[in-house]
RNA sequence: GGGCGUAUAGCUCAGCGGUAGAGCACCUCCCUUACAAGGAGGUGGUCGGGGGUUCGAUCCCCUCUGCGCCCACCA
C-alpha cells in the first residue's frame, strides 16, 4: 500500500520553503497578547463583501449593554457564537460577523450618574462650559442639562466599548470590528426613526393614551417584556363599605360588605366593587351603590366574570388603576379614571374632583403627597378610627410585578405613549408572528416553545416609547393650537432624508425655530424610543438597510442569531416583528440558544446576587483556549454550573497541543513531511480513524452541535498522543530513516495538520501558535478538513487502530500493575483474542516490541469466541 | 395554575431498544530525553419511584416524585 500525499494535503506547497521552528520552550502564557495583535493587523477576520449571497454566512449577535458587566455566562454566549463563525469561515464561507454596543438607553444613565454624580434636568439650559464634579457624591448629585448630559453618556460609553472589545479580543472572538455598530450611533438612530416612520405611515406603530405600566423610581413606562414578578410581603385588609338603601329593601339584609384588599391606600380612588355574575351572595347587589369608608363615595356594585368567588371576600375593590384586572374592568364597564398616584409615585398634591365633599376632602388631606406605602399607613389609621377595618391585617405573601431593574413595585398610570401592533391585541398578527418563529430552526428545538408561549401569551402591544434622556428621539412634532394644546392626531414627521432627526432642537418642516412651545406653533415629542426598539433592529442596523443595498442584499435575511434563552420574549421575539413588517420575513435562518452559567448552587450568575465570576480573572489564569474549551461543553440550551476545575481540563488540552507539536515536528523539516509516503499499514489505519472523526466532527458542526464536534476530536487527539505517538515514536525518529520511518513521520504530521484545523474553532490561540511553526497564513483562514483530502490511505478499515491500542494498554497495564516504570523490559508477551484484532494488532508487531521495549517473544494467538484483546506479559528479569 | 426542560458513578455530563460510558475527584504506581499545571493503571452505578409495551427497557408509553426555567397569579 503505497500513498503519495504531495498532491492530497493542502494549504502545504508553500511550506515547502519554509523551516520548521519550534521554540525549545513553547508555552501559552502571551499567547493571547501576540495573536491577538496579529489578527488585528493581518484583518484576519475581515468580511468579503465581494462575495455573493450564497457564499456569505452572516450572524446577528446581542449588543451586549457596555454600561453593564460581563460575567462568565456572557463569555461563554459569545464564544458559541464565535465557534459557528470560525468553522463557517474555513468551511470557505465569508463571514459576516459584526459587533454593536448597546450603549443607548437606562443602563447607561444610571451609570453616567453613578460614575460623574449628575442628574439629568432636561428644564435646565445647556451649559458649554461644564465639567463634572472631581468627586461624584451620589447624595448630591449635580442637575445638568439635557444636552450636557448626553455628552456625558458619550464621552462614558466611549471608555466602556474600549474595555469591552479589548476583553473580545483577548477571548478570540473572530468579530470583523470594521463593521461594529452602537445603539445610540448616527446609522442605529436613522435606521430606528426609519423605520418608526414606515411603521407609523403602515399603520404598526400609534400613539396611545391608556393606563401603563409605570416605575415610579425612573419614572418611566414599562413593556410587558420587561416585568419581573417577585415576591411581595403584605397584607389583607377587611374592609366594611355601606350599603346605600337605593333598593328594593330587605328587612334582613345586613348593613354593610366586606372586601379584603391589599392596598387600602386606593380606597380613595375606587370606582365599583365588583363579583362574579353567579356569585348568589352578591347577586342582590348587582346594580345597587355602596359608600366607600372614610371617603364616602358613592360606587356601584357591578358584575363581571374576571372576578373570582373564592379569592379574598369574593368580591373585588376596582381601582383605576391598581391592577391589570382593573384595567378590563375599567375597559368593559366603562368605568371612570380616578387616578390617585403620580408619575412620581406619590398621592396627588391637589384633591381630586371627585373627593371634593367635605369629609372626603378633610380625610385626603391626609395623604396629599404621601408615597404609597406611607398613605397605606394613614389610610389604615382612618379606616380604624372610623371602625370600618374588620379584625387584624393578615399577612400575605404574593407576587408583583416589577420593572426588571427597578425596586418598587410598579404603578397603573394613564399616559400617552407609542406602540407597535405585536399581536398583543390582534389575533392575526399574533399568527403572522407565530408563522415567522416557525420558519426559524431553533437549537435546540425546543426554545421555540418559549418563543410560541410569549407571543400566544402577549396582553398588549409593544409600548415603546420612555420618558427618559439618553435614547433615539421620536421623529416626530405636534402642531400647538390656538390655545397652546398639541394636537396629538395630527403629528409632523420629518422626510426620511433628514434623518436622524432630534425634534428637540430641530423645527419641523414649515415651522421656524421661534414657535416652539406657542400657540400655533409646535412642541417636539419629548419622549425616546426604549433600547429594545433600535436593538430589534440590528440585522437592519449592522446589515446596511436602506444605506447599503449591496451589503443588504448579501447578507440579510442573516443566517444564525445568537442569544441566551431569557431574551426570547425581548430581542429575538423584537427582531421577528420589525423584520416581518418591514422585510416580510424572518430575520434570520437559525437561531442558536445557550444556557446561563450557575454558580456551584445551581443558581443564575448575577452581578447583583454577588455569585458572578469577573471574565478577565479566569482569562488571565486559564487561558482563552481553556475558557473557550469548557464555554464550547455547554450545550446549546442547557444551563451549566461553572467550575474552576474544568478550565484546568481544557488548558491541559491546549498544553498538550503544544507539546505533542513540538514533538512531531521537532527536527523534522516541513519539506521532507510533505514528502514521505504513508506506507505502513498501521499508519493507513490511523488516518483512516481520522477521517471518520473529520466526517463526524463535520457533521456535529453542521447540526451547530459544536460540543460534540468537540469531543469528537479531543478524544482522538488524547489517543493519538496517547497511543499512536507512542506506538511510533522509535519508529519516526529512527536515524536510519528507510520508508517505515518515512510513513510515521508524514502520518504525524498530517494527523498533526488536520487535527489543528479541526480543534482551530476551539482553541484559535494555540492552534495559530503551532500553525505559525510550519504553515503558511493563519490557520483561521486554512480550509476546514475534509475526508477527501485524506486520499485513499484514509480508506484503510481503522479497526487496528484500536487492536493496537488493546494491546498497548495491556502492555502498559502489565508494567502498572507490576509496579515497574514503562521502560522496564519484557521477555514475553503473548497476545491473544479474536482473529481480526489478533491481525489488526499484529500490522504494527514492531512497533509495538519496540514502544513495549519487548526484548523475547512478541506472540499473537488466535482464540476462538474472544470478544478481546487480552494480554500476557512476563517482566525480564531486573538487573543489578 | 399553564408550558418547557431535566433526573445516569461523589461532581459535571454523554449514551437513548440488545450484558452501563467519558472527564473531574479518589486510590495505586511511574522523575519515560514532547509534556510533573505530566504519564500509566485502577476503585466506583438495582441509569429518581411505580406500572405497561417488548424475546429484551437507562432508552418507548402511562403515572408519581424531585429539581430548574418561562408564563400567569397584586381583591
Amino acid at each position: 500500500m503505497t500513498e503519495t500525499t504531495q498532491d492530497q494535503a493542502p494549504d502545504t506547497t508553500s511550506s515547502d520553503k519554509r523551516a520548521v521552528v519550534v521554540p525549545e520552550k513553547p508555552a501559552l502564557e502571551g499567547l493571547e497578547a501576540t495573536w491577538s495583535k496579529q489578527w488585528k493587523a493581518d484583518d484576519t477576520y475581515r468580511f468579503d463583501r465581494t462575495q455573493p449571497r450564497e457564499n456569505v454566512y452572516s450572524i446577528d449577535t446581542p449588543p451586549p449593554t457596555v454600561s453593564g458587566s460581563l460575567h462568565v455566562g456572557h463569555v461563554f454566549s459569545y464564544t458559541h457564537t464565535d465557534l459557528i463563525a470560525r468553522f463557517q469561515r474555513m468551511r470557505g464561507k465569508s463571514v459576516f460577523y459584526p459587533m454593536g454596543w448597546d450603549d443607548n438607553g437606562l443602563p447607561t444613565e444610571r451609570r453616567v450618574q453613578n460614575y460623574y454624580g449628575v442628574r439629568c434636568d432636561p428644564s435646565l439650559p445647556y451649559d458649554e462650559d461644564f465639567t463634572p464634579p472631581e468627586k461624584p457624591d451620589a447624595k448630591k448629585q449635580v442637575p445638568i442639562s439635557r444636552p450636557n448630559f448626553i455628552e456625558l453618556c458619550e464621552r462614558l460609553v466611549e471608555q466602556d466599548e474600549e474595555i469591552f472589545e479589548e476583553l473580545w479580543r483577548t477571548l478570540g472572538l473572530s468579530v470583523d470590528w470594521k463593521e461594529h455598530y452602537t445603539t445610540i450611533g448616527p446609522k442605529a438612530q436613522t435606521v430606528s426613526q426609519r423605520a418608526f416612520l414606515r411603521n407609523f405611515a403602515r399603520g404598526e406603530a400609534y400613539l396611545q393614551e391608556a393606563p401603563t405600566l409605570w416605575d415610579v423610581t425612573f419614572q418611566t413606562a414599562v413593556a410587558q417584556a420587561e416585568l419581573e414578578a417577585r415576591d411581595y410581603a403584605g397584607h389583607y385588609y377587611r374592609v366594611k363599605f355601606h350599603k346605600n338603601r337605593n333598593h328594593e329593601a330587605q328587612p334582613n339584609d345586613e348593613l354593610e360588605v366586606f372586601i379584603e384588599t391589599t392596598r387600602p391606600e386606593l380606597i380613595p380612588s375606587v370606582v365599583a366593587l365588583i363579583a362574579h355574575p353567579d356569585d348568589e351572595r352578591y347577586q342582590p347587589l348587582f346594580g345597587t351603590t355602596v359608600t366607600s369608608p372614610v371617603f364616602g363615595v358613592e360606587i356601584p356594585v357591578l358584575a363581571h366574570p374576571l372576578a373570582e368567588m373564592d379569592k379574598g371576600a369574593g368580591i373585588a375593590m376596582c381601582c383605576t388603576f391598581g391592577d391589570l384586572t382593573d384595567v378590563t374592568w375599567w375597559r368593559e364597564l366603562n368605568l371612570p379614571v380616578r387616578t390617585l398616584i403620580g408619575r412620581d409615585g406619590r398621592m396627588l398634591r391637589e384633591t381630586p374632583e371627585w373627593l371634593a365633599g367635605e369629609g372626603a376632602a378633610a380625610a385626603y388631606e391626609e395623604l396629599k403627597g404621601k408615597t404609597a406605602f406611607s398613605a397605606r399607613e394613614a389610610v389604615v389609621a382612618a379606616l380604624r378610627e372610623s371602625g370600618d377595618l374588620d379584625g387584624d391585617p393578615k399577612p400575605t405573601q404574593r407576587m408583583t410585578n416589577f420593572y426588571e431593574k427597578g425596586d418598587k413595585p410598579l404603578e397603573i398610570v394613564a399616559t400617552r405613549q407609542w406602540y407597535i401592533r405585536n399581536g398583543g391585541r390582534d389575533a392575526t398578527v399574533r399568527a403572522e408572528m407565530l408563522e415567522r418563529g416557525a420558519e426559524v430552526t431553533w437549537s435546540p428545538t425546543h426554545m421555540k416553545h418559549r418563543y410560541d408561549n410569549w407571543v400566544g401569551g402577549l396582553n398588549g402591544d409593544w409600548l415603546i416609547s420612555r420618558q427618559r434622556f439618553f435614547g433615539i428621539p421620536f421623529p416626530v412634532w405636534y402642531p400647538l393650537d390656538a390655545d397652546g394644546e398639541p394636537d396629538y392626531e395630527h403629528p409632523l414627521l420629518p422626510r426620511e432624508e433628514e434623518l436622524p432627526v432630534d425634534p428637540s432642537t430641530r423645527a419641523p418642516q414649515g415651522y421656524s425655530e421661534e414657535q416652539r412651545g406657542k400657540p400655533g406653533g409646535f412642541v417636539g415629542d419629548p419622549d425616546v424610543m426604549d433600547t429594545w426598539a433600535t436593538s430589534s433592529l440590528t440585522p437592519q442596523i449592522a446589515g446596511g438597510w436602506e444605506s447599503d443595498d449591496d451589503l443588504w442584499q448579501r447578507v440579510f435575511p442573516m443566517d444564525l442569531c445568537t442569544q441566551a434563552h431569557d431574551i426570547i420574549r425581548t430581542w429575538l421575539f423584537s427582531r421577528v416583528v420589525r423584520a416581518h413588517y418591514e422585510n416580510h420575513a424572518a430575520p434570520w435562518s437559525h437561531a442558536l440558544i445557550s444556557g446561563f452559567i450557575l454558580d456551584p448552587d445551581r443558581k443564575k450568575m448575577s452581578k447583583s446576587k454577588g455569585n458572578a465570576v469577573v471574565p478577565t480573572d479566569v482569562l488571565d489564569k486559564y487561558g482563552a483556549d481553556a475558557v473557550r474549551w469548557r464555554a464550547a461543553m455547554a450545550r446549546p440550551g442547557l444551563d451549566s454550573p461553572f467550575d474552576e476545575s474544568q478550565m484546568k481540563v481544557g488548558r491541559r488540552l491546549a498544553m498538550k497541543v503544544l507539546n505533542a507539536s513540538k514533538f512531531v515536528l521537532g527536527g523534522v523539516g516541513a519539506s521532507e513531511l510533505n514528502h514521505f509516503e504513508v506506507s505502513e499499514p498501521i499508519d493507513c489505519a490511523l488516518l483512516g480513524r481520522l477521517a471518520l472523526v473529520v466526517t463526524r466532527s463535520t457533521e456535529a458542526f453542521e447540526t451547530y452541535d459544536y460540543t460534540t464536534a468537540l469531543e469528537t476530536v479531543e478524544k482522538f487527539f488524547w489517543e493519538f498522543c496517547d497511543d499512536y505517538l507512542e506506538l511510533v515514536k522509535e519508529r519516526a525518529y529512527d536515524a536510519e530513516g528507510g520508508d517505515a520511518t518515512a510513513s510515521a513521520r508524514a502520518t504525524l504530521a498530517i494527523a498533526l495538520q488536520v487535527q489543528l484545523r479541526l480543534l482551530a474553532p476551539f482553541l484559535p490561540y494555540v492552534t495559530e501558535e503551532v500553525w505559525s511553526w510550519w504553515q503558511e497564513g493563519s490557520i483561521h483562514r486554512a480550509t476546514w478538513p475534509t475526508e477527501v483530502e485524506l486520499g485513499s490511505a484514509a480508506a484503510a478499515d481503522p479497526s487496528a487502530v484500536d487492536a493496537v491500542a488493546a494491546a498497548l494498554i495491556g502492555i502498559r497495564g502489565a508494567k502498572s500493575q507490576a509496579k515497574v516504570s514503562m521502560r522496564a523490559e519484557l521477555s514475553r508477551v503473548e497476545i491473544s483474542g479474536p482473529e481480526a484484532l489478533v491481525r489488526g494488532a499484529e500490522l504494527a508487531a514492531d512497533d509495538l516490541r519496540r514502544s513495549g521495549k519487548i526484548t523475547g517473544d512478541l506472540v499473537f494467538t488466535t482464540v476462538e469466541g474472544a470478544d478481546a484483546i487480552s494480554v500476557d506479559a512476563e517482566l525480564a528479569p531486573q538487573e543489578g
